[in-house]
DNA sequence: GCCGCTATATTGGTTCTACCATTAAACCAT
DNA sequence: ATGGTTTAATGGTAGAACCAATATAGCGGC
């Protein structure tokens, strides 16, 4: 044994957060519980209440606990909050030269592997929340919400990624999203006319289960979008 | 305006990681710099030590800073580290009911389009690092390393992302990497013949740009390697 | 002069105590 | 019933003290 791995001395509030991600990882603690207050933690795990902060400070980074004030509050296990990582690529991208075109292009891979994969594997189900989806953004445009059609447009290509039936992809394709809403402005009625009609497109040729030409249909309508995205600001 | 969104008192201790934040973002304070000890930060800040404390916790946990105690220690500014995003998908994983199977797959897909990409872009520079990789694999099979081995292999992908010149694949190939190194076990030095074997045919194809039966190779090997990952475990 | 040991100062890690701010629930008044 | 008021629970903040690791400087022996 030659590995001489550097020593790394742990520090006691990752001890507790260790022990209690552990015991959301064995089940003992599930989605919905609440943890003891913090003195009674500190108390249980013999530590001060700092120590104990800190740890509840970092599960709650990690999206495993919300945390309440007042009477009833405390730490909550949550489901796990996806956001955890587009916040941490954002990061990375504000650091390390992540830029836009390095997403975009990124995401532009994924939607063909997912769009594959929707083809094969989607449900009756998943064809109708899609439908559902072109059917209200429609209703929005008229209705002119242009806030709530950009969330329902970002929310199409995650329902893509759901027909897949990976939830790894889902969980990418939520995180591309995630970063591309930070850049996203509202687009006018005229060009959402367009998108309307190539969903309708794209969908009938998803249902007919032909990857390809849905692929094209979708890149085409993707290369549309990022145009329209990439003009240059208009000042309002 | 009738959307009503819940208000969040932002607590003192995220304002602190903001301005922090804020500051790596502007590019004022950058990789390799030093943050001033906490005692300081608390008087600037106006502010507890605690309060510091816990906004630096959150850094940490984000890969911003990294932290060293003793004298001339302090809060580094890191140029990000990628395995936050890993750590989040393993905390969802075992919590949200993500399986093996949907990592395995959702890593099969991006290494579709990494290879399509990697052929379009690859560089000279970048061909030798591959043939470099699967060298030394090599020696260190014949030397029985198969800790150095296992590591090389893997890093092999990530090359392959490398080659695509887009920084986003690269992590995230990085992040699918650390999640199967927690399921990973040695393989014999019988199976890793036949993987060298095909890397190089691999190689091959890619250089002369062959896309299609380049992602068919790298099929081939996943697939067979997957087969052996998924043997059933052998007590030993 | 060089090696090694020993202060010593710096700095993150921890503890303790006290108090503030928010919240839900119980209670009370109209 | 409705609406305000107390009250207790609980996270958030503050501040002071001390512990523990660690780099640097200085000293001592050879």
């Amino acid at each position: 044994m030659d590995d001489f791995a550097p020593v790394r001395t742990a520090r006691t509030f990752e001890l507790i957060a260790d022990s209690i991600r552990g015991q959301i990882r064995d089940g003992k603690i599930g989605s919905g519980d609440k943890l003891p207050p913090e003195r009674a933690l500190a108390e249980q795990f013999g530590t001060s209440r700092n120590a104990v902060r800190e740890a509840l400070r970092s599960l709650e980074h990690a999206g495993l606990i919300t945390l309440h004030k007042g009477a009833h509050g405390g730490a909550f296990i949550t489901n796990g909050d996806p956001r955890v990582i587009s916040r941490s690529i954002e990061d990375l991208m504000h650091l390390g030269g992540l830029t836009l075109a390095n997403v975009t292009e990124a995401r532009l891979s994924i939607e063909t592997v997912i769009v594959a994969l929707a083809a094969a594997h989607a449900t009756d189900d998943d064809f109708a929340a899609l439908d559902r989806n072109v059917d209200t953004v429609e209703e929005l445009t008229r209705a002119r919400d242009m806030n709530a059609k950009a969330d329902l447009n970002m929310e199409f290509h995650v329902l893509l990624a759901e027909a897949t039936g990976n939830p790894v992809l889902v969980l990418l394709m939520k995180t591309l999203m995630d970063l591309l809403r930070s850049v996203h402005r509202p687009i006018t009625a005229e060009d959402t006319a367009d998108i309307i009609r190539s969903r309708r497109r794209f969908l009938a040729l998803l249902r007919s289960r032909d990857a390809a030409a849905a692929s094209a249909e979708m890149n085409d309508h993707l290369t549309v979008l990022h145009d329209l995205f990439s003009r240059p600001e208009i000042p309002q």
